[in-house]
DNA sequence: ATAAAAAGAGTAATTATTACTGTTTTGAAA
DNA sequence: TTTCAAAACAGTAATAATTACTCTTTTTAT
């Protein structure tokens, strides 16, 4: 099962890394489609599986029922609109020290963790105060 | 649109206070089952959404595409097994400064935080060092 | 008791995702 | 440079979790 060279994944790869908002699958196939009018649904969906698989991206499971992809897989965490629902990065440090405070309280092995932070975007509360 | 009594209801929640395993809607319905032969999986679903709705019961969304369900809805974090998918409740001191952590470089709103901890349960563990 | 609102049962529809099938592409070796 | 098996593709069908819809039953304020 040697890895082969397709246009269409690297197309998929170079398509994410211009991004910061984290897209669906859905999103990377209405965008990829634009250079590739024929490519299939479920060629999107493999190919971020597979370089999920083989960690060139991040799949980030956010809550809110669809999987959002992320070409930057440096240790970073998220933020999630409650309004509008968009994903931002976080520039902050990594909280590795929690996996200690946890294994504390729990006989079992912790091997990571996965923390999301939710509230209103500024976007959102700018609109709020404008006029709703 | 007040709120009517509904035995159905009553005993979803009923079950839910029983369990600390977090079940899916699936369980519940299953289990409910036994005392309402007849409950309809709809039923299940809408009272779990109208408890969660309402904050009798919490909504758990653990990255493993299906909703659990949790009759505590005092602060509390929780682990997921890689191995067979549990979800274990952490007795931890609750981690509210993050939020802080993560205002301090985010330019909107942070209301809150969803942090859960994975890896492998005491039981897998234990299964591994048997036999494999 | 009555009746409007809420809830239920049963079923159909939706959504995100995965699996399948037959064709095309890739790339290492002849 | 052809060859050919493995990998990937397009297109479509299937699955799984959840939500929506329709008509009937239950609840509860009057």
């Amino acid at each position: 099962m040697a890895l082969k060279y397709s246009r269409q994944r690297e197309t998929i790869k170079d398509f994410l890394v211009t991004r910061k908002d984290h897209p669906t699958a859905d999103m990377v196939y209405m965008n990829v489609r634009e250079s590739y009018p024929n490519i299939s649904l479920g060629t999107v969906y493999r190919n971020l599986t597979l370089l999920a698989d083989i960690g060139e991206i991040a799949r980030l499971r956010v809550g809110d029922g669809v999987d959002h992809f992320d070409a930057d897989i440096s240790p970073h965490y998220h933020f999630i609109c409650s309004e509008c629902g968009s994903v931002i990065d976080l520039d902050m440090d990594s909280l590795d020290h929690l996996i200690d405070t946890a294994s504390d309280c729990f006989n079992g092995q912790i091997d990571g963790h996965v923390t999301y932070f939710y509230g209103k975007c500024s976007n959102c509360l700018k609109k709020e105060s404008k006029g709703d």
